[in-house]
DNA sequence: TAGTGGTCTAGACCACTGT
DNA sequence: CAGTGGTCTAGACCACTAC
């Protein structure tokens, strides 16, 4: 208690300014509605552009804005609950999983993702490139690493590489058993070509979603799915119907 | 293919510094070591410190980094995996569950709360600090609302608030059945209290964990867990034995 | 008190979108 | 093409930590 000093410490200006937006953002636009463009609003508060950007960011991080280089910032919709239970990360390749094939190659995976499948470092696996979408968005991209020993019946006959191929080898997996999985969720950064397919810039940032697929003791596929964090919420339950969010909304007109 | 514009659009440069300087984090530098301070790197890489700034934003947000005001920018530990599976976040109380009861208090609660309960919005609930740690640093703090009807036989001698109360209350809450949970999770940044107890400046980056507990049809309690996104990755497997990390990783010396 | 990261400014130019 | 958000600069001062 000898210290005598404010307990009123001057919260930084853009810490201000978005609760000031925020609040504004609940009673005065509705979903889908323009604001004004940066230099307009940095004007009308006084502020700097980049101290106002600060701002902008943060409530772009929670989902409460869309900003799109050349177009404008809007008012975000709620985020779209996203399921990521046994269901929709199912056994790849399964009737009930959620994903679409784009494309797969054989190729050598990242250093982590060899040692996570117990291959040798420089031995390529197959690895597929699906996505997800939501509502007609976009909300995840994944690449799936499956290695040559889970699919030993697959035939040169099917397509080299592209959607085809990717099938192919969706199917052969389908003949192991699958013992269990062990998922982890992290924050992230998006890469340059999960941002193209996200329709993101590069950075933004995603929920990384890595599944380990286990069949005979083996990690038989590793999966790395990297979804929107700005649109999405991850659920867990069977229904996904928790109905959570930050206040009122409203259409645009 | 019309266009001939260079695929070689150059990438901004916080991006390649961020590549360098990840690089270098992999090669050069060991878990904890201390990086030059950002003065001196801006002028190294020959930008302004708001670019290096940003590229260090990124890499702190993935975990690379750790910067603290006053002392400076170590290289941070591999995040640690923190399991959120049915067993950490059990039925509040039971002897298996991960968090330590803080404090306790009969509050009104945000009206997405009140909604999710199905109490009325100007109803006051239990509502419980909680916080967990991991390897001695704090990971995670949790607001616990739980409505007066699912703990109809809590008694005024019990003290009325603060920790013993936080017991009281979950002693009473064991009492119910639980039929099952609903798990989400979404990015948030952290608001001031929750900054303060997970030692981050607020509006930090953190991964919302928000859990429905289900008794008797209805919401028996639920709970909103904030854990640091730049330290924790969340699992949801049993063994939560998932070894992905980025890099070789030493320890400082 | 010296040194760190955090905030803020007032500009400039670039990349992209729509018309 | 005009207008938007994205990047970048070269400063300044502030809040915090450790000595």
């Amino acid at each position: 208690m000898g210290t005598t000093q404010l307990e009123t410490v001057p919260e930084p200006k853009y810490w201000q300014l978005k609760t000031v937006l925020s609040e504004a953002l609940d009673s005065e636009f509705a979903v889908g509605e323009i604001l004004p463009n940066e230099r307009e609003l940095a004007a009308r508060f006084g502020v700097a552009r980049a101290t106002l950007r600060q701002a902008l960011e943060q409530l772009e991080l929670e989902g409460r804005l869309q900003r799109r280089r050349g177009v404008g910032t809007t008012v975000a919709p709620p985020r779209v609950g996203v399921a990521v239970g046994t269901e929709e990360h199912a056994w790849p390749g399964a009737p009930s999983d959620a994903w679409q094939p784009v494309d797969c190659a054989l190729r050598i995976p990242p250093a982590a993702v060899a040692d996570a499948l117990g291959t040798d470092r420089a031995e390529r696996v197959h690895t597929l490139r699906r996505s997800r979408t939501s509502h007609g968005q976009p909300v995840a991209a994944e690449l799936l690493y499956v290695p040559a020993s889970s699919v030993p019946d697959l035939t040169a006959i099917d397509a080299p590489s592209g959607p085809a191929r990717a099938r192919a080898v969706l199917r052969e997996l389908q003949r192991l058993e699958l013992q269990g999985q062990e998922r982890a969720v992290e924050l992230g950064s998006a890469r340059a070509d999960d941002a193209k397919e996200l329709d993101r810039l590069p950075g933004a940032p995603v929920l990384v979603v890595t599944t380990r697929f286990l069949s005979a003791g083996r990690t038989a596929a590793l999966s790395v799915a990297t979804y929107r964090a700005d649109t999405c919420r991850l659920t867990f339950s069977d229904s996904g119907a928790v109905e959570i969010h930050h206040g009122p909304e409203r259409q645009a007109s």
